[in-house]
DNA sequence: TTGTATGCGTTATCAG
DNA sequence: CTGATAACGCATACAA
């Protein structure tokens, strides 16, 4: 490339074209060494306050904009945090991200998202392309987290917070809430008045859902209620699932539904209206996200309440502290929650 | 940092700490030079099957990854491209996403997602943001390009395509559907049936919804309906603000009613069904993206239907296409759309 | 307060 | 087919 002393040049094919200034440029023009503008852009002190505004000047007059790559290269930082979301059309996932978006920007990070598909393979690739890309830290959201992530996570140089996702094993800093004690709370107030309370769900085993089963379970117990492996049912999250549930629910018996996941809640409560069933009059539904969702449908849905906003914002505060290497208390930061009572169930 | 022929060495603080190790770890242990390993990595034919072996062999052993930042540097790619969205919460543009991030990933991109919050500036300095990035495209969605932007774009170095919005002065390559002929037609169902048609809108002197305004006029025009400013309500969008409509609506003495947002429609509807107007028998409602929301409501929605995820997938192809700088026919793609009728409007 | 020189981990251009 | 070596654009330790 031909030496010039401005942005412009005239390549063979005789075509103007616009050449990004680098710092160089911008050092040659404010008549300065390169350090001097770095030092500047970076916000550096030590620089007379006369050479600034010549530096300054310069950027203003070449448009200079710092090539993030090459910072990155040479900080060995990318101030880029990667996001991984088992779905990109999950509202409760969504709104979680704004929480880490919003505190990401303050802390002067940008935040790279990528889709895992809720699908443990894809997860893992993801993150190693989010390592590839030399993320600071990554963000990882789900429901369960298989053995050959954590010991991925475990030899990982990247620092990882999980949000909104339960690490039964206590290793992986987490920011969630008590989804045992929420659930236990929740079917209780639906076992207080009901014989039967069935629980749908996503798979039983692993995570997140797991412990709402268990405070499922408790909560029947509180009550003295017959638990039985027929009410509960486990199914994909979409409310299509949930509307087609219907006659198995009525065959349970049972008078009231906890349901993990609010659009499937409301392809439930739409599906037993549809057939004629009243709600909350003859069955309770119990949602679990108290997302949007929750008020589409006729009645609105009696629901959980997560702090999901700020289970992404503290997520990303607490990930800034351990790529800070500050101290922090605790590994897992627990959230408040409460049950919104509205419509689906009976007072 | 010392000198070392594998990926472990000791600090002076006596702590075991994994380094990444670098091209140059894989050189020296393959016993090649690090021109070779970057062949290998990159699928360079030109490497002997021989030590295309070792170079493997070392790679899996030093478990090396490519320095994605690094890599941008020297080849002045960063295969990410940057996806500007309006907001995280709205489905349609999650789905958006998705049709972009399947294509991008097809050709080897990471997509970095920026949320410009709907606001002018915001959206200027986010994109600002991704190029510092060096992203090698921009996919920005949204419902209207100021005047700053379309400046700013022209400027530009870095391609991008707007995605279901509309570029009035069909400068920049564009991916949507024809707004204005599927509200001429949606409004025109409603039209044939109701002497008065309201229509309930974002801000309509810009972008989408001025060709959505259009529409609508025309469809009243054709089937010979007073035209009145009363019946155009600007709002937010959200389903607070559709469901606080009811009495304007009602004022208005309106029987059909054209909404361009899935979630105000919702609110709308529920408000209406709150007051005790019954949908559709007094009131019919069209919606504009046929989200799941619109299966969420009883009535469901009847609605436009726009191939959202193609819109996305288009885009990104498209601008892979502008990337490669391969010959692209028009600037503009328009993608077919549908009216979907449910049970939110008569017949 | 400022400048010089080096390195960050790659890719790419040459020779050989 | 392979290996030096020079960019890439910036931060930063060290010198001045």
């Amino acid at each position: 490339m031909i030496e010039c002393n401005h942005k412009f040049i005239f390549r063979k094919w005789g075509k103007m074209e616009e050449i990004t200034s680098t710092i160089y440029d911008v050092a040659r023009l404010a008549g300065v060494s390169m350090a001097t503008v770095s030092r500047v852009v970076n916000g550096n002190m030590n620089v007379k306050e006369n050479t600034r505004v010549k530096v300054l000047a310069a950027v203003k007059e070449l448009d200079y904009r710092p090539n993030a790559i090459a910072r990155g290269l040479a900080s060995k930082k990318s101030t880029t945090i990667g996001v991984v979301m088992p779905s990109f059309m999950h509202s409760i996932y969504s709104r979680i991200v704004i929480g880490i978006d919003d505190v990401a920007r303050m802390y002067n990070y940008t935040i790279l998202v990528a889709n895992s598909e809720d699908d443990e393979k894809k997860e893992i690739s993801v993150i190693n392309e989010l390592i590839a890309k030399q993320v600071d830290g990554i963000i990882l959201m789900g429901n369960r987290i298989s053995e050959a992530l954590r010991s991925q996570i475990s030899r990982m140089r990247t620092p990882i917070v999980l949000a909104g996702m339960i690490d039964h094993e206590g290793q992986v800093p987490t920011v969630t809430i008590d989804h045992e004690k929420a659930t236990f709370e929740a079917v209780g107030l639906l076992a207080s008045r009901n014989e039967k309370v069935a629980m749908v769900s996503g798979p039983l085993t692993t995570g997140i859902n797991s412990m709402r089963f268990s405070g499922y379970k408790q909560a029947l117990k509180k009550f003295k209620r017959e638990f039985s492996e027929a009410r509960v049912i486990e199914t994909d999250y979409s409310y299509k699932k949930g509307y087609a549930l219907v006659e198995r629910i009525k065959a349970t018996g049972a008078t009231a539904v906890y349901v993990t996941d609010d659009e499937v809640a409301a392809g439930l409560l739409n599906g037993l209206l549809d057939s004629g069933v009243r709600v909350p009059e003859e069955v309770e539904i119990m949602a679990s996200n108290n997302t949007i969702v929750t008020n589409f449908t006729r009645p609105n849905m009696s629901s959980i309440d997560q702090p999901l906003y700020d289970v992404g914002a503290v997520s990303m505060r607490f990930l800034t502290k351990i790529i800070n290497k500050e101290e922090v208390e605790d590994k897992v930061a627990i959230l408040p929650y409460r049950i919104e009572i509205k419509k689906s169930t009976r007072q």
